[in-house]
DNA sequence: ATGCGGACCTGTTAGC
DNA sequence: TGCTAACAGGTCCGCA
């Protein structure tokens, strides 16, 4: 579920409900993320107030005034806000529940999240401080892609996708991407051209804030129980389209693997 | 340093 | 209908 427009997405949904308030107590049903949950967490955070939520990346970081909260998603996780009595259903691993009566609910069937605790300054955090620049900051340029592509063989897809080169671009919005900038997803990164890249960081960025603003849309409630971005199946050109004809010159859109992941391109368009 | 494959999990769907 | 295999929006780690 989760890439960046969600991420971003769930960060402005739950700010409301959790910023400035205080931690009443935390449960932790299921320790077995990608990490093991700290046992401490309960304990450390009791009493603690939130003073904000922020991104970095698909990292949500709840900052107290002792440390920060690190969150991830991972593939299939989501949060939502809930009252202290629901009960948790499946999957439902860990509550943070707040002095407004409300509890933000992690719920993850994969376990590919992660909830960890730092009393570091974040940006110098292990899985934080050799992240890429954010894709709407202005150091994501053309410029700053192609010298760090040049030499590089591998498929532009994936450097896109690398988070240490940028933030944010994940399996659906690197196939989009490249769609509209025309660009063959196989091609070695340190074969495109500076004016090829100054269109791909435009494509970036606009994909990205059309998502952005598709789930702002659709996304008003986090209480709800099912409040979960239904945007983006509308605005693919090829993502899942396999064999269905291309929108600009009708032939069909193919399918590959590359680094273990399904993408999407046009042979025609896409050179 | 770079690039690749494996690993971590459960749930849903496609195919026989 | 039921079983099995393939696949799913992420990303870290270890190895060549």
């Amino acid at each position: 579920m989760p890439e960046l427009p969600e991420v971003e997405t769930t960060r402005l949904g739950i700010l409301p409900y959790i910023k400035g308030k205080q931690i009443r107590h935390i449960t932790v049903r299921e320790r077995r993320l990608r990490w093991p949950v700290p046992r401490t967490l309960n304990k450390t955070l009791t009493g603690q107030t939130i003073n904000d939520v922020l991104r970095r990346g698909k990292y949500l970081l709840f900052k107290t005034d002792i440390g920060t909260l690190i969150l991830h998603l991972g593939m299939s996780g989501s949060l939502r806000i809930c009252t202290s009595k629901e009960p948790a259903t499946k999957h439902d691993h860990f509550d943070i529940c707040l002095n407004n009566n409300k509890c933000l609910r992690l719920n993850d069937p994969r376990r590919f999240g992660c909830v960890l605790w730092t009393t570091q300054a974040t940006e110098k955090h292990k899985l934080l401080k050799s992240l890429g620049p954010e894709p709407f900051d202005d150091s994501f340029n053309a410029d700053y892609l192609y010298q760090r592509s040049r030499k590089r063989k591998l498929a532009i897809k994936n450097f896109i996708m690398d988070a240490h080169v940028v933030v944010g671009v994940g399996n659906i919005y690197a196939s989009e991407s490249l769609f509209l900038a025309g660009i063959n997803p196989k091609r070695a990164a340190g074969n495109i051209s500076l004016a090829r890249y100054e269109r791909l960081v435009s494509t970036i960025k606009e994909v990205l804030t059309a998502a952005l603003n598709a789930g702002g849309s659709t996304l008003k409630d986090f209480t709800a129980p099912n409040g979960k971005p239904g945007y983006f199946q509308h605005h693919f050109k090829v993502y899942g389209k396999t064999g269905l004809a291309c929108e600009n010159c009708n032939s069909a859109i193919h399918q590959i693997t590359l680094g273990q992941r399904s993408t999407f391109y046009c042979p025609s368009c896409q050179r």
